[in-house]
DNA sequence: GCTTGAGCTGGAGTGCACTCCAGCTTGTAG
DNA sequence: CTACAAGCTGGAGTGCACTCCAGCTCAAGC
């Protein structure tokens, strides 16, 4: 798999693939006699996570620590664990204001609507 | 009310508070005989209700176009309420991405302490 | 009436996370 | 064998959302 297969199926850019594989997200790959990247599928699992982990608000800083800690094998396996739960509870709290947000675009929906209503009304 | 008051009672630093009256997300407040800003209470709610866009992932842009249209008082109100019609669904996907990823972290969580038990036990 | 903390302005600087570019090499299709 | 798309490197540039600074004025306490 080249970079350019990569980009498409992960929906990054192969500019961002090769800034991530320069600050440590992605492990730099083989290359092939031309001097080009290529890549295992197993990548593509890999940076789905990375995302997810992006869109749960994680820091940049922490992923490359977790990546570093995945690369390191099983004797981090603790460590990450312990990452893993500092970024569960942020994210169940990220859930209640966000259920507390959504909550409140319902009421102020409802009450723009009502406000609508009388207006046409007169 | 002076600017620091507002500072302390809504988090943001004075610095911020002024950058946002600059681009527009607070309006422009009375001034005192000195030059200083003078706040109404009422700025409180409509920063918490700003955060709020905010920590559900609405962009500057579009606060700065919501906060002008609330300038502009009723006339913009079906404007508004579609604004945050739109938001509601984004913040409804984000919930479900999240609770995927909640989901993720528990049985990552998971398979590492079994990981971890096996390890011990040889 | 002087000190000191808070506020003022305009503009420069910061940190994050990419994104783009120049100038080069490699590889595939006609 | 030649065009040309795709890849390479090192480094510069971008956009967002603040954050800080210099040099000033204002106001409250001793």
């Amino acid at each position: 798999m080249l970079i350019g297969d990569v980009a498409k199926q992960s929906g990054l850019t192969v500019d961002t693939l090769r800034f991530y594989e320069k600050i440590g997200l992605i492990a730099p790959p083989m290359r092939n006699d031309g001097g080009r990247r290529i890549y295992g599928e197993d990548v593509l699992g890999w940076i789905k996570f990375l995302e997810q982990l992006n869109a749960t608000g994680m820091k940049q800083a922490d992923r490359i620590h977790y990546a570093a800690l995945r690369q390191q094998g099983d004797a981090t396996l603790s460590e990450r664990r312990e990452m893993l739960e500092l970024h569960r509870e942020t994210i169940k709290e990220q859930l209640t204001l966000m259920q507390g947000t959504l909550a409140l675009m319902d009421r102020k929906v409802a009450a723009y609507q009502e406000m609508e209503a009388k207006a046409k009304g007169h």
